[in-house]
DNA sequence: AACGTATATTCGCTTAAACAGATGCGAGGT
DNA sequence: ACCTCGCATCTGTTTAAGCGAATATACGTT
């Protein structure tokens, strides 16, 4: 079960509160997606967001040989309070506005067709 | 500044987080009533307390041989926020309940006169 | 000035956690 | 079957941060 302790310990690392920032705006990133906006190696990356999983703050999906994290869907009101509070006080953070642009730049983005025109197949 | 990567590493020590909840339904406490009510030594409690202070978190104020901590008046939004969404995750904890009803039966707090009835002098 | 109380700081030690680099593993594609 | 790609895990090392114990400072009292 999380507790305000265990997200605290999930979030007070950079790299992982980073990941989360982004799962903020963008919903659902598969791992080389968080690399690419991070721009740090995939093994870290990879151990961070296991860390944020085994937490209970973000959940797995795999599809095909991707797997896509997004912030937890049953996070209790208390700790979506306090990632929002975050998020707030993060505005206009050089790192984090770097994350964000730098994802929406990233070439091949997996889950998206190149025309950027989506149908669920 | 006080930054959300700040308050977190703040908040991600309990020894930390247990004052601070403490000021939260105090307002106003010296070092000896923390110690009093978390039931740690003396040092351990005055140097928490100091990274507090330097983080901006909390304040301090000196009143004789006693130094009163409180939260820093000037919280930015967001960090008041999420120092409130924690509170809230916290309900009912037996760590920070107990901390709480020790310093209710704590004899002689400075500050407080022993009738219990206070006139500011 | 000497003493007691309240608080702060220093020291050496220990431990938790992050890191880089290498390797393992599963899913597709040819 | 082989190869590649995306992801996970292992190993050994490094570093940040908390700790207890001792000591220092500040204040008030006598």
């Amino acid at each position: 079960m999380l507790t305000p302790e265990i997200l605290m310990k999930s979030l007070v690392d950079e790299t992982r509160l980073r990941c989360v920032m982004l799962l903020m705006a963008e919903t659902e990133l598969c791992v080389c997606e968080f690399g690419y906006a991070l721009g740090e190696p995939q093994p870290k990356i990879s151990r961070h967001l296991g860390t944020l999983r085994e937490h209970g703050v973000v959940r797995d999906r795999r599809a095909g040989q991707w797997v896509y994290y997004s912030l937890h869907p049953e996070l209790p009101p208390w700790a979506a309070s306090m990632i929002q509070a975050v998020a707030q006080g993060l505005q206009g953070s050089e790192t984090h506005q770097g994350d964000q642009e730098r994802l929406w730049t990233m070439p091949d983005r997996p889950g998206r067709c190149p025309t950027g025109v989506c149908e669920t197949a």
